[in-house]
DNA sequence: AAAAAACAAAGAAAATAATTCTGCGTAAAA
DNA sequence: TTTTACGCAGAATTATTTTCTTTGTTTTTT
C-alpha cells in the first residue's frame, strides 16, 4: 500500500495542513547530502522518472518546505577561522538591539534567549584580534548594551544546518 | 587592468597559497544569494561566457574554496521550531564527549569553548518538551557530563551560514 | 457501489543548459 | 624577446530540464 499526499494541493500556501510522504522524504534526504546534483541523478537514485521527481521538488519549493539552496564556503579560505559566541545583556527599553546586531556582517546568528533575558550572538571572524575589534567597535556601540560575555571556540565537532529527517514526518500548519 | 589568478594551479590542493580575484568573488556572491540557479544564469549576471564561469566554479570546488551545496529546509514544516543552546560542563577525563554530542541528530552544532572549559551545543527540536527529553535521555547520559545550562530561544533575528564577502579577499594556506 | 474528479507517475519531445574543445590574446617567467 | 602558462570566448557536442500527454490509481461524490 502506498501512502500519497492528501489535501495539500487545494491551497498550496503556508498555513495549510500538509503531509510529506516517504517518497518526498527520500528525495529531501538525497538533496541534503548533495544539493547540486542534477535532477536525473536524483531520479536514478529514486528509481523514478525525472519528471516525477522534478514535480515533487517544485511542489515542495512552492509549499515552502524547501526554502532554498546555499553554497557552503570553506571559512578557512576566507580568513574566518575563528568562531565566537557572545552573550549580550541589553537594557529593557531598547527593542531594536536584535536588528542592530543582525546588521553586523560578521554576526551570523542573533537569538533572543529566555533565562538571562539576553541576546546570543554567533560570530565568525579572522582571529581573536578581529573579535576584540568588533566587540569594541560594533557590539558594545549598540544602544542599550549593558554587558557582554564572550566564549571563543577552540574546536568545532559539528556544525550543520541539516534537519534530522529520520522518521516519517507529518507536518502541520 | 584585470587582476588574474596567480600561482594557484601549480598544485591545486589544500595547503597551498591561493588568491581570489574580484571575478571569482562576484561569482561567489551570486551563488550565495541563490545556489541552485543554472550556470548560464550566473554567466548572464557576470556578463561572461558560460564556459569561463563554469571553469572558475569547478576550480573553486577543486580547491576546496567551495565546500558544497546545501538544501535549506524550513524547520517550521518539520516540527523543529524550537532552537536551544546548551552549555555542558564535562569532567576533564572524558575526551570523546564532543563526538558523543555530535552523534545526537537533534544537535546541530557542537563547539568546545574556552573560558568555561565547556561544550556549547545548539539544538533544534519540536518544543520544550522534546528539549527536556533529549537533555534527560541523551545529553546528560554522555559519560562525564557534570552540569548543563540551557537557554531556549524566544526569537531569532538572524541565522545564516553565509560568510561576509564584502572586501577583496586574499586567502592563504 | 458506481461514476466522477483529482493525483501521481511514466514516457516522449522540445527547450535549455552543461561540458568539452579549440583558438586567441594577454600576462608572467626565462 | 621568447617561451610558457593562463583565462576567456565561441562553437560543437552531450546531457539535463521542462513541458505535455497518457495511463492507472485513489479519493470523493452521488
Amino acid at each position: 500500500m502506498i501512502i500519497t499526499n492528501v489535501a495539500c494541493s487545494v491551497v498550496e500556501q503556508a498555513g495549510v495542513n500538509t503531509m510529506i510522504d516517504e517518497t518526498s522524504l527520500k528525495i529531501l534526504k538525497i538533496l541534503q547530502e548533495k544539493a547540486r546534483i542534477p535532477n536525473v541523478e536524483v531520479a536514478r537514485q529514486m528509481e523514478m522518472a525525472p519528471s516525477a521527481v522534478l514535480e515533487r521538488i517544485r511542489k515542495m519549493e512552492r509549499q515552502g518546505i524547501i526554502d532554498g539552496y546555499e553554497v557552503r564556503l570553506n571559512p578557512d579560505r576566507f580568513n574566518r577561522r575563528q568562531v565566537a559566541f557572545v552573550q549580550v545583556q541589553v537594557s529593557a527599553d531598547n527593542t531594536c538591539a536584535g536588528e542592530a546586531f543582525a546588521a553586523i556582517p560578521e554576526v551570523q546568528e542573533v537569538h533572543y534567549v529566555a533565562g538571562d533575558d539576553s541576546y546570543q550572538l554567533k560570530l565568525r571572524v579572522a582571529d581573536t584580534e578581529e573579535l576584540g575589534r568588533i566587540l569594541r567597535e560594533k557590539i558594545t556601540q549598540v544602544n542599550g548594551v549593558a554587558a557582554t560575555r564572550t566564549a571563543t571556540v577552540l574546536h568545532t565537532y559539528k556544525e550543520t544546518a541539516k534537519l534530522p529527517l529520520l522518521d516519517t514526518v507529518h507536518i502541520k500548519e
